[in-house]
DNA sequence: AAGACGGGGAC
DNA sequence: GTCCCAGTCTT
């Protein structure tokens, strides 16, 4: 064992924060935990992990969900493929595997929706297998501990980072680990005002030394921004309103949304209620910012021909049963403002 | 190897 | 505004 390894559990001990998925050795909510998880921040993924906990107590009752359920309990909380795949290998482990999670990082890997990180977490975490767990805070901390400026976004990269990981792992007890190394990124060697002062490591830290802390993980790419013009049509109809499942390999894939007609730049209503052969009438325009592309919003009143005009299947759904469907935030914002206007 | 995929927290 | 978050899948 490893003075590092040493100190760093040491650490752990003390320090590291009571969070639920830590008091379990179930595999299925530490399964649960690391999906909700994936580049998303502890703070925003803890109601999550607790309603599904409470909604979905096992795989099998997750497995027998609907799809839109399993949805619905993750709208808000974005990549929702995550819930997607989730659902899919649920429904794999409930028949296929009988409800026996695997135990192996190698048949952990082959499941949908889990890759090299969660893999090792749970492989780790559940069943003591010498895996080094690499999310960005061990990013962030090794290469600040090693000095290591290759691009964490590249294969060179991840090449290194998992030798030198794996030259770090405790092999003895590698859950707990890979936890105190995500542990320690996340309070100690954060990615802004990391807390060098009081860092355990601060003698050894290749970056401290060398005053480069600040430069590292070191990054290849940038990504850029799209931006996409969506028009929504709000269509009433006695006590209803039309709603469109999307579908397709795009943003929101399988969650309902207005009919909705994209359009190449902003069009202005009575440019649009010329295109449609009905007049539309502007309620509101939003600016959706994500990741990787700006959604510039228009909300329009509009008549049922419109429905008739564009392609794509809707469904008639009555008010008081819309909080059933999933949707993205951008419409769901939409929907609260319109339901509190209409119950004043 | 490079993009696509959400939403919110922290600064 | 910027960057990042217990990453994975598709092309």
């Amino acid at each position: 064992m490893t003075d590092f390894g040493i100190k760093l559990l040491q650490w752990y001990h003390v320090y590291k924060r009571s969070l639920p998925w830590r008091s379990v050795n179930d595999p299925y909510k530490v399964w649960l935990s690391e999906i909700i998880l994936q580049q998303t921040q502890v703070v925003q993924g803890l109601a999550y992990y607790e309603r599904f906990v409470q909604e979905f107590p096992d795989v099998h009752s997750l497995a027998m969900a609907s799809e839109e359920k399993v949805l619905k309990l993750w709208q808000g909380l974005g990549y929702y493929s995550r819930a997607r795949n989730l659902h899919t290998t649920a429904r794999f482990i409930s028949t296929e595997l009988k409800g026996i999670f695997p135990s192996t990082y190698n048949d952990i890997l082959k499941l949908k929706g889990i890759g090299p990180y969660t893999a090792a977490a749970i492989s780790s975490f559940c069943f003591g297998e010498p895996r080094a767990a690499i999310d960005g805070n061990v990013y962030r901390f090794i290469s600040r501990l090693k000095g290591i400026h290759t691009p964490i976004d590249t294969t060179e990269g991840k090449k290194e980072f998992a030798l030198m990981a794996e030259v770090l792992l405790n092999k003895k007890e590698p859950g707990d680990h890979n936890q105190a190394m995500i542990e320690y990124g996340a309070l100690v060697c954060k990615p802004a005002n990391p807390v060098c002062n009081g860092c355990i490591f601060n003698d050894d830290c290749i970056a401290f030394s060398q005053k480069t802390v600040s430069e590292l993980p070191a990054k290849s790419k940038k990504l850029k921004q799209r931006q996409r013009y969506f028009n929504y049509f709000l269509i009433e109809n006695e006590g209803a309103i039309y709603l469109e499942k999307r579908s397709g390999n795009d943003i929101w894939k399988n969650l309902y949304q207005l009919p909705l007609t994209e359009t190449e730049h902003e069009v202005a209503p009575e440019e649009l209620s010329g295109e449609l052969g009905t007049e539309v009438v502007l309620i509101a325009q939003k600016k959706h910012i994500l990741s990787h592309q700006v959604i510039n919003a228009s909300f329009y009143f509009a008549d049922k021909s419109v429905v008739n005009g564009l392609d794509g299947g809707y469904v008639l759904v009555n008010l008081n049963e819309i909080k059933n469907y999933p949707f993205s935030q951008l419409v769901a914002n939409f929907l609260d403002e319109r339901i509190r206007v209409r119950q004043d």
